[in-house]
DNA sequence: TCTTTTTTTTGACCGCGGTCAATTTTATTA
DNA sequence: TAATAAAATTGACCGCGGTCAAAAAAAAGA
């Protein structure tokens, strides 16, 4: 009982050794300019030991990514101050893009949906319907169809995956286009263009 | 004058051989077991002449991507058939939608958004806005506010680019999920439920 | 406690992508 | 045609990602 987290700390501090010597590593020089052999010497391991607790290097930015859930809990309150629903997602997804565009950046967002896009046996973070912000965004539009403010053509279930499919088609854009459009204003404006209007009522 | 075309073609011809061997091996073993070296063995030169015609092996996929042009040439017909233009935009995805799934296939595409998200150098081929496909979907979308069929909010252009960005979302969903769901059915879906209503008149 | 089993760590090894100075081939000019 | 300039080709070379059998360390069982 007692000495399950103690079996598992003396391994699990080496992969946060590992962790964190990538995460150092990548901001100081840049995810394309750290190799392997860099990070296991800066955390003071042979290079074969990265591969015993991530099997790429992109790994390490996709295990970060799963605990962006906690910062989309954390604005749960100021996104359901809003009025109506529409207004709800619009904040939901401004908060959402400037934090993408402030805290995590273009390139490591690139490493991510490359990752997602070629790894056949990562997990697929950005696509997970089991995630918070997912099941935040679904229960929105839910409200707004009980309210009648939204069409209640298709399950919400559905319209959030359709939702969340164009936010990544706008992401992707960004990373095609390596940032150099803004992310938050352009994104605000398509959101109200060319998503918005599908699933609110006519 | 007459030797331009002779200068060109000596090394024209090296590209194309280095082209050919590329994709013959591509469709034999698959993308990610095919080498460099193999592709240099196969057209009987050096591995080093590789990169005086393509800076990267994705870039053959790139190469063939300019190509598909032809392909959105040959469909306008029977796209123009349509009688409204929501018709068209829908006709013409259906189209795209199932040349993509069963002639380029997923692991093709997946290589070039791959290539498209990292490669800061290599030319974007799926966002570049003068590509006819590109300005045949701006042309139906005009036509579409001509005809006071959609709204007119916005210039056809950003619609054009709205609509375009939400299908790669599509695209890189399918991807992500290796084509365990079929893309035109859940495509065309997608197209009726999230994107035409934000552009057809309410 | 000592022995056995399991987990973690190691670093030599392999083939690959990519570079580059040197060489060969092709084009240009006089 | 011969001399010169430019372009294409070569293959040795480097560091990297990734593998793996062997060694070391830790855990479990007696």
């Amino acid at each position: 009982m007692a000495e399950e987290p103690q079996k598992l700390s003396k391994a699990q501090r080496t992969k946060q050794r590992i962790f964190e010597s990538a995460l150092f590593l990548f901001r100081q020089k840049g995810f394309d300019r750290v190799s392997i052999q860099q990070i296991t010497d800066h955390a003071g391991l042979a290079k074969g030991s990265f591969y015993t607790y991530f099997s790429t290097k992109s790994e390490i930015i996709v295990e970060e990514f799963w605990k962006i859930d906690a910062y989309y809990r954390s604005i749960e309150g100021e996104v359901l101050k809003m009025e109506s629903a529409a207004q709800k997602l619009l904040k939901f997804t401004e908060l959402q893009l400037t934090y993408v565009r402030d805290v995590i950046g273009c390139d490591t967002l690139k490493v991510l949906y490359a990752n997602q896009v070629l790894q056949e046996g990562s997990e697929k973070v950005i696509t997970d319907q089991t995630r918070f912000w997912h099941r935040f965004i679904c229960s929105i539009i839910e409200e707004g169809q009980e309210k009648e403010e939204f069409r209640q053509d298709k399950p919400a279930k559905q319209y959030a995956i359709y939702f969340n499919r164009a936010i990544r088609g706008l992401f992707l854009d960004w990373n095609i286009a390596s940032a150099s459009f803004d992310l938050v204003s352009e994104g605000l404006a398509y959101c109200e263009t060319a998503l918005l209007p599908s699933i609110v009522k006519a």
